[in-house]
DNA sequence: CTAGTTGCAAAGAGTTTGCATGGCG
DNA sequence: CGCCATGCAAACTCTTTGCAACTAG
């Protein structure tokens, strides 16, 4: 839990939510801020325990993604990742809610947070 | 491509078939295998490519999984994964299709193969 | 002033690669 | 016998950690 409000922590912050829901490595981060990789993992990791960022594995999967949650409403959405453009986007309440209620009914409790979709997108081509 | 058919592969693949749908990193296996772990990566490698394995990253993100997909039947289900006992579990198949086909609506096509639902299952008390 | 933070460099962890040896066909 | 595959160790990549210097309160 973060004590000081320090510099770097104020930057990281403003710059997540001029990123709100973009997938970031912390490399990416860590030049677009100028500060130190470590850094950027410690304080990334500090707002992962708020509930503000969340990580998911990058496609191939060697390194994670970061996204910055602007709201309490991006925060409960499932998401979904096009393995083509690799853009998030999230899935419709009314699909997410049926989903998480067919699978309730088998006793298994979603994690809409860890959740991510793969697929192709309609734009590069998801539905033909 | 595989051109020879050498000993460990054949016992790399009598290994698999025993322990389908499971999920396992590649040094259990080369554990089990009793070989280097460079040729368990270069063989599982080779029967991704193939469609008889996949591959998802391990929960906390640090090393991915291996999964042998005994059939045609396995390799098109959608898999859940208990965030609690690590356990892997197939969807049920009117769920995953009615998934899909309310997602193909929004013009995404879900790629089956390299979604993994998290969450927790009915033994760990996913209900509650 | 004191304890939390930072940056650097080194350590870790998992995966990949180069190379000499060994085995399939 | 020729080429592919194996095992080992070294290289790589991303992430974490130890430590001394720095800074917020």
């Amino acid at each position: 839990m973060a004590k000081y409000n320090t510099n770097q922590r104020r930057e990281l912050a403003a710059f997540l939510s001029q990123h709100p829901d973009e997938l970031m490595t912390a490399q990416e981060i860590s030049e677009q801020v100028d500060q130190s990789v470590s850094s950027v993992y410690r304080n990334l990791e500090l707002l992962e325990n708020e509930g503000k960022v969340t990580r998911q594995p990058k496609d191939g999967c060697r390194e994670m993604l970061f996204r910055y949650m602007a709201s309490e409403h991006c925060a409960d959405m499932i998401h979904m990742c096009c393995s083509e453009c690799g853009r998030t986007m999230h899935m419709d309440e009314n699909t997410a809610k049926t989903l998480c209620d067919m699978l309730s009914s088998d006793g298994f409790g979603v994690d809409r947070t860890k959740t991510v979709i793969y697929g192709v997108c309609r734009d590069c081509g998801g539905n033909r």
